[in-house]
DNA sequence: TATAAGCTTAAAGTTAACTTTAAGGTCAAT
DNA sequence: ATTGACCTTAAAGTTAACTTTAAGCTTATA
């Protein structure tokens, strides 16, 4: 399989596969005699193993991690694993505060100058 | 006052007041005899509603419209900043619906590896 | 007087995850 | 044979909000 046909199985445009590429998350894969890339059925599960963390919010280096320096799509084990669930657990519920935080500041701002207007007292809401 | 007191009165290090300015958020303040950049107390204002208005989670960007294209404190009225706020509270409630189901996904699948394992069918949880 | 702290500028560097560009070789169909 | 789709590379561009660097005045302190 080339690479147009893998993006069209993984739903990954050709020039991204060749950028994971470059940043190490896929193998480099073999060239047919033209020089074009060349992939297995295995390389749509490492892009599918991808797509998945990525919606789980890891950035491409903590991918990379998850993945093995080989990437291969061997990566790290199961205790390895929980633990970057783990963190990222903890991340995500930071972030949840913080914009409930930025709700709340938001209500209260809207309702203050509905009330005072923008000169009031409220400008500075805390 | 110069940059280096304003920078202690406000929190904002004196290169990010000077960036500001740079992006129209500060006015271009005057000058003295020396070519230092002088500030009144109007300036920590206008600051403290730069920071205010981050806290939110505005954009500079979005700042700069509020603050208007004069950035002298005066920027929008108080329907158009009402609208601002939807704006981005509907954003902020987005991202909380989105973060929220990151959090789901990341449980599901931490207490899927625990049982299954990586190899598992749990490797791409809806 | 010397030194350190504070001020000036313009430009480049940072991070993330791509996207775009340029300049060209290959392949399938008409 | 030519057109168009697909492939190649390396490098630069994108966005946000700064930070860092370089090179050089000015001011305050010891």
């Amino acid at each position: 399989m080339r690479i147009g046909e893998l993006s069209k199985h993984t739903g990954f445009a050709a020039h991204t596969i060749r950028f994971y590429e470059s940043k190490g998350l896929l193998p480099k894969p073999k060239r047919g005699m033209n020089g074009y890339r060349t992939y297995s059925q295995k390389s749509i599960q490492v892009l599918s193993y991808i797509q998945t963390a990525q919606r789980l919010g890891f950035t491409l280096e903590e991918i990379h991690s998850l993945l093995g320096e080989k990437a291969n799509g061997e990566g790290v084990d199961n205790d390895q694993l929980q633990r970057y669930l783990d963190v990222r657990l903890a991340e995500v519920n930071l972030q949840l505060d913080k914009l409930a935080l930025q709700k709340a500041k938001i209500i209260e701002f809207k309702g203050c100058i509905e009330v005072h207007g923008q000169q009031g007292n409220c400008t500075h809401a805390s």
